[in-house]
DNA sequence: ACAAAAGTGTTTGGAGTACACCCATGA
DNA sequence: TCATGGGTGTACTCCAAACACTTTTGT
């Protein structure tokens, strides 16, 4: 539990992790419980902390992340950062957060990051005291989210979008280790909301000198297995 | 000066404010000295502020420039912000502090803004405790600045570059009101270390719907006046 | 044999790039 | 009249977009 040695409780880091599940863009939140004068009350968060002292915010937001996954290397990327004095407002947040810090809390200014991982790895969700799930991204806006979570998540989207047309290689950040033509186009498409043509899609792939054509196919499907490939360097 | 329950003293904001003078982009820096041991200690910093309790993270940016600049209605976009906690490390900066804030400071995370503006505008540099001049981006790099701004300055040039790449528009924020193609021109070489070609340049300036010609003219140049253009919404 | 998705070329239009000369003005 | 920058058109290249049929494999 936090001690207030330890932690900065005016700045706190908040992760918008996105994944791809074959069809859909994923984020993912983490339940949340609060126990208000004997009603149960439910709603989702996104995985943040507030920041260790000693702590600089991209080692925060990697420290997040691992305790919530146990994965390392995972692509990260600060993109905003949200101080208004009204993200503190609903008594709710502020009741959930002297509970869980057990520290007096003014305003809290959050740093907020993207990160993109594979949803395939098997993640370990470190449910001790919380349990986290993939929710799609069209979803979100109408799911009751803690603080001012919605906006951060919007944001995050934009700013993943417009960092993957400057640097298309992060699409292999979502994709598994071995992966199809098919998959790599159904989430360009799904996360630049088009529906590109295959064999132009086939024609510019091709010009990717980072995407190398392996020996193998898919196996199981009920039709035509499809060449895979993976991402070098 | 401030007082401990108006500021939260965690959290700043610092402006990049760059400015065009026909030929070079500039950066505005302010002047510092500090009395270290009866030697007087000379170097620059970005303007900023810490923050006030009861306010956003964009109003605390718009009140250091207005208060620097007497201006409203700057163009001001957060880029990033900055929270190693070595950036508090020189001996130097933590002096300057305590003795202008009159407050015992920890760490301080800042979040930095890139602001543009037309160096003709008449600024009143608000000249009481400092004073603040343009300085070449190129400069930069050979100068002495306080905390981590250098960092902090090539962190917004690279940030307005490419904002500048999705919102060509934004480069009349650097112009004066009226201005002729050819500063338009270099202004858009400058920014992106180009060297374009000026028929091409006219072409594709002719296919700006919000550039409108005007019936006027550049005045007491010692060759061809140029035709005058205006930026339209 | 059939259902389902894989894989494969050509044409066309628009945008970007390269390139050189005459024009208007003030000194 | 000369020096200085202002203003203009054409040809070529390359990339993006449109578009339909044959192949492979499992059931």
């Amino acid at each position: 539990m936090p001690n207030s040695t330890l932690y900065n409780p005016h700045i706190s880091v908040d992760c918008v992790v996105f994944g791809f599940d074959g069809e859909k863009l994923k984020v993912m939140l983490i339940e949340r419980s609060i126990d208000e004068q004997n009603e149960l009350y439910n709603d989702k968060k996104l995985p943040g902390s507030i920041i260790l002292n000693d702590e600089d915010l991209d080692e925060a937001a990697s420290r997040v992340l691992n305790e919530l996954t146990g994965l390392k290397n995972i692509y990260l990327s600060q993109f905003r950062s949200f101080g208004s004095p009204n993200r503190m407002t609903n008594p709710r947040d502020i009741l959930w957060l002297e509970r869980t810090t057990q520290l007096k809390i003014g305003r809290i200014v959050t740093v907020a990051y993207v990160a993109l991982i594979k949803i395939d790895r098997k993640i370990v969700f470190n449910a001790d005291d919380y349990s986290a799930n993939w929710y799609d991204v069209s979803e979100i806006s109408n799911m009751s989210l803690a603080f001012d979570h919605i906006t951060i998540i919007e944001k995050g989207l934009e700013h993943i979008r417009h960092q993957l047309d400057v640097e298309p290689h992060l699409l292999f950040e979502l994709l598994p280790k071995k992966f199809t033509i098919s998959q790599l186009r159904i989430l360009h498409d799904v996360v630049h909301r088009t529906r590109s043509d295959v064999r132009n899609f086939q024609k510019k792939v091709a010009q990717m000198p980072y995407l190398v054509m392996l020996d193998e196919v898919e196996e199981g499907v009920p039709h035509r297995a499809a060449r895979l490939y993976k991402y070098k360097k």
